[in-house]
DNA sequence: GTTTACACGTCAATGGTGTTGACGTAAGGT
DNA sequence: ACCTTACGTCAACACCATTGACGTGTAAAC
């Protein structure tokens, strides 16, 4: 066996499934999300993937490695959208929170997707492009590189770590959902004050909360905290 | 069978398997923890645990309703081992810094029960303690309830969604992780400064600093910013 | 001390998973 | 029109979580 995908650029002979379907890495990856967005993470296996095809489980190794090349193109393909439309406003600080929330908004809006490729590095060109233009919007806000570094790092991490940790949540079975909200309510709520006295003073508040994602506000708390290192690096603009 | 797991409080037959082992919820739940220490993230199954426990693998049914109940069990154990011996010093920054890195820590040891638990609302003991302790941390060092509550959440979210990231990667396949890791030298190393210029300028401190959790740098903006709202709050201490 | 009930460990089976080697056919280059 | 071989298919392997039936040892009842 060894080697049998072959590159999709130096492809050829595209060979009808019996079910008459024409295989390529684009539709793999397409139909794949639409399985998931349809029946959830865990509709994703090979064989159900195949069945969605109209192909031979098996085929699906002529056109990735294994599963998990499968979901590095999948998590590519997020990034990508997350970027599509996406335009430099030249206000560095403008710029890296509309791209944060994007990034935490597309996630979202592919929950079981996200859940599987949001902490991978895929190396593919979305997300090269999305490095590459985050460090940029850095550097020339005049960070120095060494910085510009960092403040990536935290970035990023943070968008992806937010979005996976929202997506995981929006796509816990219902049941298990309801559980985890109710319990605000029911355990939180009902916590004396005089074993809980934090928690039952700022029930209310915290109750509420809780209900929406944090990332916007650690997401500012972020960029405020790298403004005002920018401030220390370049006193005076 | 529908009902097989009997409260461990209520129970009283323990019969000793073949192999002699006793069972109880706090063995299995230790003998998980100890094989995932030990033989690293794929080591985790009925069968695996079942043999580690000398026991037969469905006897983990009389115990826990399915693999994911296990889990939650794991992942309530962990929040408890976290703040096991933790201090406070009386410093704000010093206490939430110290708590943040000790649940990142004690996820990313423990990473795939991380994974399944780091996004979920348990309301068990271990739990509401440390959400006790956190606002404490934050009110009494003069942050308004408003205030405290919205950093709170930012700041425990961040905490979780970073070690559920840092905790997934780790419990990523070994190849799946060296090919993550390998995807920075043969992709990002090679991407012409024509192309992608800031990642060619940058690509040696790149490189280096991505090795490492974004983490404790994150969570260094995050106080910094938070110290900042504190001066503004009130000016003078 | 003996009997009795049933909790719980074991066995076997079900239906799922990813992955691979062998095979034949039809597509493309010549 | 012929060859080569890419690629879709088939069958098999080894693993997974989960469950129903079964019998035995334990602990309570007498």
């Amino acid at each position: 066996m060894s080697e049998r995908v072959v590159p999709e650029d130096s492809r050829q002979r595209r060979r009808p499934t019996k079910q008459g379907a024409v295989l390529s890495e684009q539709l793999i990856v397409e139909t794949a999300l639409r399985l998931v967005a349809q029946h959830g993470a865990d509709a994703l296996s090979v064989r159900r993937l195949g069945a969605a095809l109209g192909a031979d489980p098996s085929a699906l190794y002529r056109y990735f490695r294994n599963t998990d090349a499968l979901l590095l193109a999948i998590a590519d393909e997020l990034i990508g959208r997350a970027q599509d439309g996406w335009r430099a406003t030249g206000d560095w600080r403008t710029d890296l929170r509309s791209m944060g929330l994007r990034i935490h908004a597309i996630y979202v809006a592919h929950p079981q997707a996200a859940v599987l490729g949001a902490y991978r590095t895929t190396g593919r060109p979305h997300e090269t492009r999305a490095v590459e233009r985050i460090l940029g919007i850095l550097r020339s806000a005049g960070f120095p590189d060494a910085l510009a570094v960092r403040i990536y790092h935290a970035f990023v991490d943070q968008a992806l770590a937010f979005a996976a940790q929202d997506a995981a949540a929006k796509a816990l079975p219902p049941a298990a959902r309801e559980g985890d909200e109710q319990v605000w309510q029911s355990v939180y709520g009902r916590l004396s004050p005089d074993t809980h006295p934090n928690i039952a003073a700022t029930f209310p508040l915290l109750a509420a909360d809780m209900r929406d994602s944090g990332y916007p506000f650690a997401l500012d708390l972020t960029l405020g905290a790298a403004a005002a290192l920018l401030s220390q690096e370049a006193p005076r603009a």
